[in-house]
DNA sequence: CATATAAATGTTAATTTGTCACATAAAATA
DNA sequence: TATTTTATGTGACAAATTAACATTTATATG
């Protein structure tokens, strides 16, 4: 069948960097090579690759995050949407030419994938929005280096503070596992905490991220404290409560 | 002259994002196709452009497999095979324990994918390459930052030095774009060179993995001589000159 | 300065790759 | 079932690339 033929095709591109079309009919014996040709004149046409002398290579096509062509559950897709709403939101807050600092977490992916190719100097810590940065033309992008954790694919730790001190960040976009009125925002790892602190004192405006989800929960390590940040980013509709809470803290809430 | 040439060929690369050999030949007209030709091949070689059908597009337009220059020829496609010899041969230098630099490099990539689940402290400036060994449960990850680099998708530069001043290197695996009597191993970006240069400094030991087609190429910075590297990998057979060349500088050849 | 050597360029034929137009088969739709 | 649409196959032809060799131009070097 045409679309799995497609897809074999599309994978090997991503894995190798480049196909021939030697190799694709000795992969598929009884497809023509002008089937495969016109395969790669699809990918050609969406982007996916670029055709050279006798095969393909591949373009700026990015497998964005852990499971992005997986099926979500209808709860999960749902949260994918309340991420999307508030990196929208976020978004806003960019500007040309500055300083922004992008923390770890699928709702700054989500923002980082609206960030326009343009003029920014672009701090992370993250593997995978750095990868994506990167297919951009115009930011200069630097990564903070550490210790990688498995789970969340970021840098931090002891190597990562000296790093910092050598960078100014006008704005930093920093997610929270929780957020409660006890513990304010917190994370379940001390060194990913140590990290978002640090940033959090270097940068002139913090905007926080978080989907609904997260508010009312609290994890064993504090980075920050309402008072530490300017903005508040969530999705949901707030108790009355907790919105009063927030802005009588001076937090901007959106 | 042929440098002026090339630099016009490049200029128009740059602009336009592309460039057709019938363009070159109304460009410059009392120049052979053939010599255009070569020229494109050069410009493809150093990682300025890569050859399609009729021309040449610009590389920075392709995002980036691991890996030096060329990677995402077609032409180098072939060589595939070959790195993964010489990263079968290198695998053979790892030690659990240990502490180990991978440089960036898809020749690195293969060998990355060879390490086993165990317990390694391994050190890498590519982003895909953290994100490979991230997948495996045991080894230690730690990468380099600093400024990211779109085409090598690797970080160097001088945020990066100052992290590997507190760490030590038992066996670095290094990847060099040329090697030539001359100039010995060669890169085409200072700051990888100033990377490259630091880490074998810091390493016990230095095992060079290089493809044959790399052999008598020579790129702009020298990261490192001879004398520096105590192992040198590749997968042709060379000619008794180099063979000799290189023994005779104490350099353990396989 | 003359000559040897290397490097760059030109020429051509053979080979490879690509395109086009049309035929056929398969799938979708009415 | 008939009718479109879509995917695939075929082969002749055009175009681009390669490879091998010839020629010119630059560069050493005695």
């Amino acid at each position: 069948m045409a679309a799995q033929r497609k897809e074999v095709i599309k994978e090997l591109l991503d894995t190798n960097g480049s196909v021939s079309l030697n190799e694709l009919g000795e992969i598929f014996p009884n497809i023509s090579s002008m089937t495969l040709r016109r395969d790669l004149i699809q990918l050609e046409n969406n982007g996916h690759a670029i055709r050279i002398l006798g095969g393909a290579v591949k373009t700026n096509n990015i497998v964005a995050h852990p499971g992005e062509e997986s099926a979500y559950s209808i709860r999960e897709s749902s949260k994918q949407q309340a991420k999307q709403i508030i990196a929208k939101k976020a978004s806003s807050f960019l500007e040309t030419g500055r300083s922004i600092y992008l923390d770890a977490g699928s709702t700054i992916m989500y923002l980082a994938k609206l960030i326009p190719d343009s003029h920014f100097s672009l701090i992370t810590s993250s593997i995978n929005i750095a990868q994506l940065l990167l297919t951009k033309k115009f930011p200069s992008v630097v990564v903070l280096g550490g210790f990688a954790n498995r789970n969340t694919l970021s840098m931090s730790g002891p190597l990562t503070a000296p790093l910092l001190d050598s960078l100014n960040i006008d704005t930093a976009f920093i997610s929270a596992s929780g957020f409660s009125k006890d513990d304010n925002f917190t994370v379940s790892n001390i060194y990913e905490a140590e990290l978002k602190t640090k940033v959090i004192s270097k940068a002139k405006k913090v905007v926080i991220l978080l989907d609904s989800s997260k508010i009312g929960k609290s994890l064993p390590y504090t980075f920050a404290k309402l008072s530490d940040i300017d903005i508040f980013l969530t999705e949901g509709t707030l108790s009355d409560d907790m919105r009063s809470y927030i802005e009588e803290h001076g937090v901007s809430l959106e």
